[in-house]
DNA sequence: GACGATTTAGACAAGGCTGTCTAAATTTGT
DNA sequence: ACAAATTTAGACAGCCTTGTCTAAATCGTC
């Protein structure tokens, strides 16, 4: 018997093929009907595999909840470093590349399956599992928003922007751009893509009027054009 | 026996008492636990009445939670049209009159008891009842938002802000007074007193930088609105 | 104090769910 | 093709919950 945490083959196949769609039919159940409401019978039928596996791989309901959590929580962070590797460090047209960038932060991270799989059950559960939910801000928000405000830190630094504070300046980057999709995300939605391109387009102008580096520089500013390295 | 929708006795006694109690007890033990774990027995212990009692009252589980829906939309309605009657149309120091604004509305609206149950029930059980909250989406977001855009407009009437879009200005408004306390809201949590005045102290700022009417204001520059009167 | 309306405690049936168990069937590695 | 590991279907006990029912107690009002 193989243990296979292994990549030997993908996609994975037999023992670790059913885990895997356990726990994403788990995923989709409890966030569709809450811990409560989600039903063994119902998430073993949606991963087509019998009751008794899913008590085989997992233990209980409430490990099974934390195994989806957990995963959850990884596959969005990876989403969102991969996003985050994508920001215009260099940009040559500011609003257009923040923009972009703002988009796949949506589209990838935000308004992903899993982005809003594990945006629900933080909600609905986050009260009553504590610490499962003290990790997740610990790996999650904890890691990616000083990742964001180091990002925009720099274009500070190269005089694209005028931050004082980058870490304040992160969480409104990403309170503007998602600011017309708010409803949306309450009732659980999926904004169209032409509403997360609108809302990220307003957001970016606004950010960029509030901090865009302007022409007529204050005293012992920087000055701020193109050149940098 | 009288009908007594009325406001004949303050605070409300008898059969009346008992039906207000039940909706709080409700409204409490569904956002704590979901509709599937509420539990009718819970909701009559917390309620202090005998579960028969809520069963004359409300029918029952379902009609009790789209009463409950009803009740906490009806009363956060009234708690946001009584804050945005205090918005600043002539502003004194717009900078300290729109943070004012921004921290009653978080806390007697968006941190309110019923602003947090509210907006758990939206989250957790949205999807599994479309009308009614569509419902809360006209009656709710579909009437305040309106309001608090036309309060910006007439600010830009003024001359006291250089607004474009004032509905998209009003979303960006509450996106950044908000910035900060996302993560608490995403778990449930309410923010303490201080970091709401630090959120909203950042968040009018930057919205000042993007749309105060300037007198020419460069990057290092402190803003002109301190000021006046 | 008396009357009708309301509330209470408790018992109850019906149904659902979790988690366990078994024995048979199937898959996997060699 | 064989043997071990895994999966399956189904039955099952135990528990909890909803919603109903009843008879007694309490409340509110005249």
């Amino acid at each position: 018997m193989k243990t296979s945490v292994s990549p030997d083959t993908f996609p994975p196949r037999g023992h670790e093929a059913k885990r895997v769609s356990i726990v994403e039919a788990a995923a989709s159940v409890f966030c569709r009907e809450g811990f409560a409401g989600a039903n063994i019978d119902l998430i073993s039928a949606e991963a087509g595999v019998s009751r008794q596996t899913v008590y085989n791989h997992h233990g209980d309901k409430e490990r099974l909840f934390i195994a989806v959590v957990r995963d959850l929580t990884e596959r969005c962070n990876a989403g969102i470093f991969a996003t985050i590797a994508t920001f215009p460090d260099q940009p040559v047209d500011l609003e257009a590349d923040l923009i972009g960038f703002a988009v796949r932060l949506n589209r990838n991270c935000i308004c992903s399956r899993d982005g809003k799989f594990l945006r629900k059950l933080i909600q609905a559960e986050g009260e009553r599992y504590p610490e499962l939910f003290a990790e997740w801000l610990e790996q999650g928000p904890g890691r990616t928003l000083p990742a964001i405000a180091a990002r925009f830190a720099r274009l500070a630094h190269g005089g694209h922007l005028a931050i004082d504070d980058p870490d304040v300046a992160a969480r409104q980057f990403l309170g503007l751009v998602n600011a017309e999709l708010q409803t949306t995300f309450m009732l659980g939605g999926t904004p169209r893509e032409e509403d997360v391109l609108r809302s990220a387009t307003n957001g970016v102008r606004t950010f960029l009027r509030a901090f865009g580096a302007r022409r007529n520089v204050a005293v012992g500013e920087r000055h701020p054009v193109l050149a940098e390295a």
